[in-house]
DNA sequence: TAAATATACGGAGCATTGTTCCGTTTGTCA
DNA sequence: TGACAAACGGAACAATGCTCCGTATATTTA
């Protein structure tokens, strides 16, 4: 069912062996860049940096989109299978919901320039909108749900709604020491506590 | 102690008819066109809808920044004076505090792009930012004082992280029907309530 | 009123960026 | 080894913020 490549065999032609290695290169080039220039960085940057001509980029990344998910799709899949594990191993389900939100916080907040790019409408770049939340939102949802049903949080509240507010809430936190969006999350968080007495 | 142009008169020198007619022609065309394209419209947009070349733009504007903040200013300033008559008027400062913020979200999210616009470092519009922040954020901290001694709140809320956070969730809130941003800040200042008990 | 001057105007042009196109190079396979 | 598809490189295009400077015009002055 897998070829030597690893990838379903749907008759998916074998890449030629400087294809595969280049996309290597331009995938570690990226990374390199988006940590010292941010998410935003010029395409003909990573081109450089990779020693590799810009058609190249686009040839294996169509888009600026393409190549930023390609990069961060790991972290985004370790994210989403963090909260079933948190789910099961973390005292109640609201403390489970915190921890899951703190990673995301976490791994937006160090990405430099990450949480910008996430909101619809970015110049064409709703592709990596699209995966985040197609990806992160069910789970949130399922964290969501378990806390409601042991009364812990207010019952309406929605998954979309909370992954765009605390990625919005993420913006602009590098290069600006004065703002603490960890901070401003956790007062999120805590608005979403049900009084018992309300 | 004023001219005929109602500036202070400082040796500023007058001006010349068709600038102050262009002035005014360019803060409404601009206006227009942030309210259909929104405030990333280009500025050869703007231009063209007042009837004037690029360079007259720029002398009057030097930046898009300068000209966004044009067109807001008396918003901005009428919010501002806002806050001490809710203060004044309202039954609790919390209550005052809550009308306020909810002025804000209005005044921002129906201006397509403007909340998105407000970040520092935002490639050189960081004039808006500052003024937005330097207006706003003593009135946000009156209110925010009033409120902690009156017992209502948490009494280590930064007003400047307040402003940010709630510029923050306003983000992208038109053109996603699906995310509410006025919600998100209601929940964000429900978690600043102080718990009596806690 | 007519020249002189300062002020303002218009838009070509520069720099930056995402993206496309296509002639050239290179792996792969028979 | 030769043929050919696959991949490459980078010139070139379009959009956009902004600068520069020759031209036009309001205002002042004689």
């Amino acid at each position: 069912m897998a070829d030597i490549d690893g990838r379903a065999g749907h008759a998916a032609p074998r890449k030629r062996a400087d294809a595969r290695r280049n996309e290597q290169t331009l995938l570690d080039a990226a990374a390199a860049v988006f940590v010292t220039s941010g998410v935003e960085a010029p395409v003909r940057d990573i081109a450089a940096k990779a020693g590799v001509g810009i058609g190249t980029i686009y040839r294996h990344f169509p888009t600026r989109a393409d190549l930023i998910l390609a990069v961060y799709r790991h972290q985004v899949e370790a994210c989403a299978a963090a909260g079933p594990a948190l789910l099961a191993s973390s005292a109640t389900p609201h403390a489970a919901l915190g921890r899951w939100i703190d990673l995301f916080v976490d791994f937006l907040a160090t990405k430099h320039g990450l949480a910008a790019v996430l909101q619809p409408d970015n110049a064409g770049s709703d592709a990596l909108h699209a995966y985040f939340l197609d990806r992160l939102v069910p789970v949130c949802a399922r964290l969501l749900d378990a806390a409601a049903e042991a009364g812990e949080i207010r019952p309406d509240m929605d998954a979309y709604d909370l992954m765009r507010g605390v990625g919005n809430l993420c913006i602009g936190a590098d290069n600006d020491p004065r703002y603490d969006a960890r901070r401003m999350v956790r007062l999120l968080i805590a608005g979403l506590r049900q009084s018992r007495s309300t």
